[in-house]
RNA sequence: GCCUUCUUAGCUCAGUGGUAGAGCACUUCCUUGGUAAGGAAGAGGUCGUCGGUUCAAAUCCGAUAGAAGGCUCCA
């Protein structure tokens, strides 16, 4: 007999050998009805192995995350056996679980594979569910591995196999198909009762550009229809927070070929949305003792040869611009920082006058590869709400604190709750990536750790995600869809100001070296606002809102009413419109509805008589929130509002 | 840059070889209406661009530009 644990605490006695889903039967049919997979001793693995000591087991569901994950990798051979008997002479790559689902990197030998042939894969997939085939697992020697794949001629799993041990290689079996593969899986296909492909991309084998592309196919699978049903409306609701959709929609921003692609177009009720960021950035950066400066959009190549960004980025970049009679050489700028520096030395500098903190919204260019353009989110032309501490090594932590209280800050005036912190470092196998000596990287590296841990700050450390001059402390946000990408920014720069040979002159008379922290709290407006559309779904907290009220007359007659409203609503610094159309109140509402216009002031008969307006709060009928608040006074609605901008 | 897909009116989309369609938006007229779409009429497109096949191309083929989803990249 072998002593079991299960996770409530409770000790049992099996059987020696017993398999997770004895143990699970044993308990009810229910959860061995929906057993997955068997985590013992902290190691998942099938439920249908056999556990022949004393451990601690815990039996995985559709709840829990590595139920899943065992659940879409087993998907993943399903989907492989389904596209074998659909496409003779496929080869696999691999095929792992994700985030939501899983995908295939396949090698279909030159077949066409397109949308268009999605459903008869997911019938088939399911067609080989329903034959519950169980998922058989068996060790196998290296050279008999080979062997197998070289029969078939599956060049990928052969190079695989070639990293592997002698002795720990397993293959595993459903129906028809085996497949390379540590495991581990369900007990059988029975399990997958929806499935939807959704989508098919490139991808190069073992994600390296040099490599043969494989055609990559993304499917998602669950024990219930229902499930699946769920998940695409829940897509669809994320699809209709996308920036790029309701960018349009609000008129906050445009692209145009003309310009060119990645090149933002900032209409005005966009700018407005912007502007009113920077400002309240500019305000507490001003209480934090930042100083703006403003520097041009270009700058000489030996400005970036000198920063080392010439050498790292120069032939990856727009190129040089050639002044027509002296041959001059300018660059688009892609940093604010070489710029900052040479403001630095523009002066002695004493160690009375740092920290210094210089701040600019400064425009950049990055050339970006085409195929990455999204949005707003990742362009060619972006202002950065960039500064540059310059300061003595003694005071770097206590300004990198600063900066994060400024982030976290920022973060939370925008309801921003739902971001993480990486630390990001240098990728110990590349640095002839970066450049500076070990020892200016290391302080820099423990300089950052020290300070997001006295911060408290969870944190992630992420190798190879430093900048090339220094590590990074990054704050990452998720988009509707899902995706993460870095907003703000922290980095600690122990090397631009050698390459710029900065100095102050130290309490000792003597020639001291500062230290720069570059920092971003939004990273780019662009980006920023692409992530604040999506997480607020277009509804901008009020002192955002592009037009914050409508002033909706019941009909033209109360049209003089109306303007003298908005006259004295604008007195207030309260931003919108009359809507004059010849439109009945109804419509009027709707319109400014689906404009997300935060307030609604009807005027009419009854309020001109009485000197009020009636307020309707956006958010009616359709989503139970919001609706009419009744008429009250000018003065009671500008309190009402004023304290809602405060918030 | 690479792979797959897409591009028809301002917007959302129908239209797979036989002289361009709908809804919304827009313009004009009627209507003066009380909390999410009042009515009528009108205007608007060389079907992304260039080339090819064909008696005939939005439709088939090629190139090119944008866009979407990935891959690689991301100072």
């Amino acid at each position: 007999m072998i002593r079991v644990t299960l996770p409530d605490g409770s000790v049992r006695e099996y059987p020696k050998g017993s398999t997770g889903l004895e143990i699970a039967a044993q308990i009810s049919e229910g959860l061995a009805r929906n057993v997955l997979a068997a985590k013992v001793n902290g190691v998942v693995q099938d439920a249908t192995r056999p556990i022949d000591t004393d451990a601690t087991v815990q039996l995985l569901t559709w709840n829990d995350p590595e139920g899943k994950a065992t659940f879409w990798h087993s998907s993943a051979h399903l989907l492989a056996e389904a596209l074998e008997s659909l496409y003779p002479g496929v080869k696999f790559g691999i095929g792992p679980a994700i985030e939501t689902g899983f995908y295939y990197d396949v090698d279909l030998n030159g077949q066409h594979f397109s949308q268009d042939d999605f459903r008869k894969v997911e019938d088939k997939m399911l067609e080989l569910a329903r034959q519950k085939n169980a998922y058989v697992r068996k060790p196998v020697g290296k050279a008999d591995a080979i062997a197998y794949f070289e029969e078939k001629g599956d060049p990928y799993k052969i190079d695989l196999l070639q990293g592997l041990e002698d002795g720990s290689i397993t293959f595993y079996t459903q129906g028809g198909f085996t497949d390379l593969c540590r495991g581990p899986h369900i007990p059988n296909t029975g399990f997958i009762k929806a499935a939807r492909l959704m989508n098919v991309a490139g991808a190069y084998w073992r994600g390296d550009e040099k490599n043969k592309m494989l055609t990559r196919i993304y499917a998602v699978t669950f024990p219930k229809q229902k499930e699946l049903d769920d998940y695409l409306h829940l897509l669809e609701e994320a699809k209709k927070r996308d920036h790029r959709k309701l960018g349009k929609e609000l008129d906050l921003f445009a692209f145009s070929e003309k310009v060119g692609q990645g090149l933002p177009l900032w209409l005005p009720k966009g700018a407005l949305v912007r502007e009113r960021l920077e400002n309240f950035l500019r305000r507490a950066q001003v209480r934090a003792g930042y100083q703006p400066v403003v520097t041009p959009h270009i700058g000489s190549k030996q400005l970036y040869v000198t920063s080392g960004h010439w050498e790292k980025y120069g032939k990856d970049s727009f190129q040089p611009i050639h002044t027509p009679d002296e041959d001059e050489e300018f660059l688009l700028k892609p940093m604010n920082c070489p710029h900052h520096c040479e403001i630095y030395k523009t002066k002695p500098r004493s160690y009375r006058d740092l920290p210094l903190r210089l701040a600019e919204f400064g425009t950049v260019y990055r050339y970006e590869q085409s195929g990455e353009l999204h949005g707003l989110t990742r362009v060619r032309g972006f202002t950065q709400d960039d500064a540059h501490i310059f300061c003595r090594p003694d005071q770097v932590k206590d300004e990198f604190m600063k900066v994060i209280d400024l982030v976290l800050y920022v973060f939370k005036s925008l309801g921003f709750n739902d971001y993480s912190a990486q630390v990001s470092l240098r990728d110990p196998e590349n640095r002839e990536k970066y450049i500076g000596s070990d020892e200016l990287w290391e302080r820099a590296e423990s300089a950052i750790i020290e300070a997001a841990a006295e911060k408290g700050l969870t944190t992630v450390m992420e190798l190879g995600e430093a900048a090339f001059y220094g590590p990074k402390l990054d704050f990452m946000v998720r988009d509707a869809l899902g995706r993460k990408w870095q907003l703000g920014t922290i980095q600690v720069d122990y090397n631009l100001p050698n390459r710029f040979e900065l100095e102050y002159v130290g309490a000792d008379n003597q020639k001291h070296r500062p230290v720069m922290i570059h920092r971003a709290p939004f990273g780019s407006m662009e980006r920023f606002i692409a992530i604040l559309i999506e997480n607020t779904a277009g509804n901008f907290p009020l002192w955002l809102s592009p037009d914050q009220i409508a002033i909706l007359p019941i009909s033209e007659k109360y049209e003089d009413y109306a303007n003298d409203l908005f006259f004295a609503l604008q007195e207030h610094d309260i931003r919108g419109f009359v809507d004059l159309r010849d439109e009945k109140i109804g419509r009027k509402i709707r319109d400014a509805e689906v404009n997300k216009v935060p307030y609604m002031l009807i005027v009419g008969e009854k309020e001109q008589a009485d000197g009020t307006i009636s307020v309707r709060r956006k958010g009616g009928a359709a989503t139970g929130q919001g609706g009419d608040l009744g008429s009250m006074s000018v003065d009671a609605f500008v309190a009402l509002f004023q304290q809602e901008v405060k918030l």
